[in-house]
DNA sequence: CTGTTAGCGCTTTCAA
DNA sequence: TTGAAAGCGCTAACAG
């Protein structure tokens, strides 16, 4: 390794400013000016000309760090993300970016780690976007080294838990179904909290009391965790004749747990999940789910960050755009045997 | 938006190396010696707790620019994907960060967009992971603007196809199958053509001919392609016993495919699939996979950048950790109906 | 053992 | 319409 004969690539040396300036008979801050497009420069066209024909010639790419320095400012943000096999998150990563971009940032996402130090990434980001799933540890801002941060994927404290869970109960409720249980998520995360608290809401409204073990919370978000706790849930005395889960790597152990189980669904079982997916057509049975406008959740989420990095004051912006029940084959009515 | 108070968080300036260097009475290029850890540097230990205490009482974090213009080094790695939602990318991109982390450099995500102008890269990252999938772009340095980069999942030209698909044909072989079919990956992509020339190759080991119509090319590499093509490959005449699907996107389109056209799984049609994936064992029936060792290719990738990032000639290092087979519940002897 | 010095490449205010 | 000058915050060679 260490007897490497050192390459050292020294191709044609980047070009620097000073050199485009150089080159067009003009000074640095001409072309400075020039190129980041200062509107209120006044310069005649022919040198304008010139100084564009340099750079091209010379192929100048400014120097992000030097430009950064100066400026105080990356145009970069990040979006930290727990899990990348999260397919939700690549949707919320899908419109940040495309939101960013427009704004000039760049986005880039990065994996939130065990130990998660996350203040490292001052200075390299503007802006964070946190999409994180759990809320064990407590995102406070000094965690981020002070970075202007934005929490996507979840709700002020106040609001109604999910008028969007009630529309999967109440297609559940609606088909016939009323011993719904729910495949909880790990209760250290928000998301899973609202969504428990949004079936237990919808169920309410419907005059219904959620019976003893109806719910069970699986250990964490994936298809192992939400088969051994279905099963709990499957194998018991009471077996629902329906089952809402929390998302859809939950739905999806679910429906193993069934099958294993010998039940069929949706005949012996109905089972709704949260999130929708690509896949989830391609299961079996395909599944019914609720689709959350998530390239709007990251798009909007970014909007707020950008206030906040702008020193405006992010009013708590809220996706509007409603989710869509996408109904599937593994609901239908209960005990059609 | 615009007449927001702009609220400028003007806290307590952040310290900078030289307020570091007041407060300990010391001068700046001491305090930078002490806190990058330069080894021959003999310090009073004494006057190295003033530096220490001084930088924790006043919480300083280096300036990252700085640090970067200065020593043209970003220290972080940039892993360029094609589609977030693979989970592929996600083992692969573990493996990297630990990698990386181990020699100081941060790895970020970036989704490779339509038009790619990756070279905007320049400056955010010291080389580039490129996970692509497909090689229709070729990927020229001038894409990169000049920054090194590896391509991961890949092989060189001239390399044996595949060791391992073979497994996973023998293992079809074993079981008696004659009519292995396969539905293959966009031929664009170098990891499809690999496994095809796999599957072509083991067959022919096993003197057998592929027959007419045995492969077939979904467009992409997601299950609304696969479940196309598998139909039409599964509706035919001639009908295999046995599909080798070129990812797990793809098996489960096929699979799809077979439930839809009334095939029982692994009764009527053996399944496997290449890739693992924490879902397939949660699949009905659970599929059988070849288990690819995606984070050591990371992290072999990342020593291989860090090679060339290094200066020193990157001798395109393979995993050489073996794959796996995972044998599930989809594959079954032949015409055990 | 510690300080001096000279920039890294860019932006921006001010002056010409 | 263009140029001069002053740093942004840090590192690393050299001097003391």
């Amino acid at each position: 390794m260490s007897e490497a004969p050192a390459v050292s690539s020294s191709g044609p040396r980047r070009a620097r400013l000073r050199d485009v300036a150089e080159a067009a008979g003009v000074d640095p801050s001409v072309v400075s000016r020039v190129l980041s497009g200062d509107g209120r420069l006044s310069i005649r066209p022919e040198t304008r000309q010139r100084v564009l024909a340099a750079a091209a010639r010379l192929e100048y790419r400014p120097n992000r760090a030097a430009q950064t320095l100066k400026t105080a400012r990356t145009m970069a943000i990040g979006m930290v993300v727990p899990d990348l096999a999260n397919p939700a998150f690549a949707l919320v990563a899908e419109g940040a970016e495309r939101c960013g971009a427009d704004a000039g940032y760049a986005l880039v996402l990065i994996r939130r780690t065990e130990g998660g130090r996350l203040d490292d990434l001052v200075g390299r980001v503007d802006g964070l976007l946190v999409a994180a799933a759990t809320s064990d540890v407590s995102y406070r801002r000094e965690l981020f080294g002070g970075l202007p941060a934005v929490l996507v994927n979840r709700r002020e404290p106040g609001e109604i838990p999910s008028v969007v869970v009630d529309d999967a109960v109440r297609h559940l409720l609606s088909l016939g179904h009323r011993r719904i249980a729910h495949v909880a998520g790990p209760q250290t995360a928000d998301t899973a909290r609202r969504r428990l608290a949004g079936w237990r809401l919808a169920l309410a409204e419907a005059g219904l009391e959620p019976e003893q073990d109806a719910v069970i919370e699986a250990s964490a978000f994936d298809e192992a965790a939400a088969d051994r706790a279905a099963e709990a849930l499957l194998a018991g005395a009471a077996r629902p004749t329906a089952v809402f889960a929390a998302n859809i790597r939950l739905a999806t152990g679910t429906l193993a747990a069934a099958h294993r189980l010998g039940l069929e669904v949706p005949r012996d079982l109905s089972i709704v999940g949260f999130d929708d997916h690509p896949l989830a057509a391609y299961l079996h049975p395909p599944l019914t789910t609720i689709r959350m406008p998530l390239v709007e959740l990251g798009a909007a989420a970014v909007e707020s960050l950008l206030d906040e990095i702008d020193g405006r004051r992010a009013e708590s912006r809220l996706v509007d755009t409603p989710a869509e029940l996408v109904i599937r084959a593994s609901t239908a009515k209960p005990g059609r045997a």
